[in-house]
DNA sequence: TTGACACATTCCCGTATCGGTATATATGGT
DNA sequence: ACCATATATACCGATACGGGAATGTGTCAA
């Protein structure tokens, strides 16, 4: 087994920054390829490919007119994703900084330890 | 190139469903391993290499305690996943899945057009 | 039909994954 | 010192990614 495939759900087709740009640029409005080639400045089959992922995983819809084919965005997969965070937005509030610092502050009274970070 | 490291940033550590499911748990208050192992089901070394990543992203913590060492969860490297996502919150609301319906429609009045989907 | 344009697919390569298994590195107990 | 427990790391194999380059497919125009 390998690491999961980006076509398995949202998660993994947006980690990728040239997938997240692509969304973006389509949040303004559906495009043409070569429109997306233009403003995201990789090669073209590279922006087919990450379309092809994007598309697979329902996050944008195609649409043929004449020999251009119009992507627009499909937000509603990303949804998921919202939710699944959403759960620990009250975590990095201010108040839990405050926690989270007090609590190193007793850490390191108790032992004169050092950092455990890499 | 391949594709990015998991470690490069949140969204990439989180694209993998075990990672998530240990942050879900120790959403719940911090761990150590051994018990995230009972809990998940997956083998100990796996884990570990869970948890790494998840350092490294900055997404826990680790205290020694004993033998064991005790993980906490530090959601505020999430919140850049939050932020962009929420950018997209308004386009899956009741009315924007209407106007695609209603696109869709006009679409396929104005060509008898097949799917587009994979 | 031929050619140009828009886009998708294929092949190659180097890399990093995830799981599995084995081993190393603490730390505590006796 | 020795053993058990708790965790981390190293190595392996299979997979598939993502960029690059080349080629295929579809559509319009003359």
């Amino acid at each position: 087994m390998a690491r999961a495939a980006t076509t398995a759900d949202a998660f993994n087709a947006v980690a990728e920054p040239r997938r997240r740009q692509i969304l973006d640029l389509l949040a303004g409005g559906e495009r043409p390829v070569t429109d997306l080639v233009e403003r995201i400045g990789i090669a073209q089959p590279q922006v087919s490919k990450h379309l092809r992922v994007l598309r697979e995983v329902g996050l944008v819809r195609v649409r043929g007119e004449g020999r251009q084919r119009i992507y627009r965005l499909d937000a509603r997969r990303l949804k998921p994703i919202h939710d699944w965070v959403g759960r620990y937005e009250e975590m990095w509030s201010e108040r839990y900084d405050r926690l989270d610092a007090v609590l190193e502050e007793l850490k390191r009274e108790e032992r004169g330890d050092g950092g455990d970070d890499e």
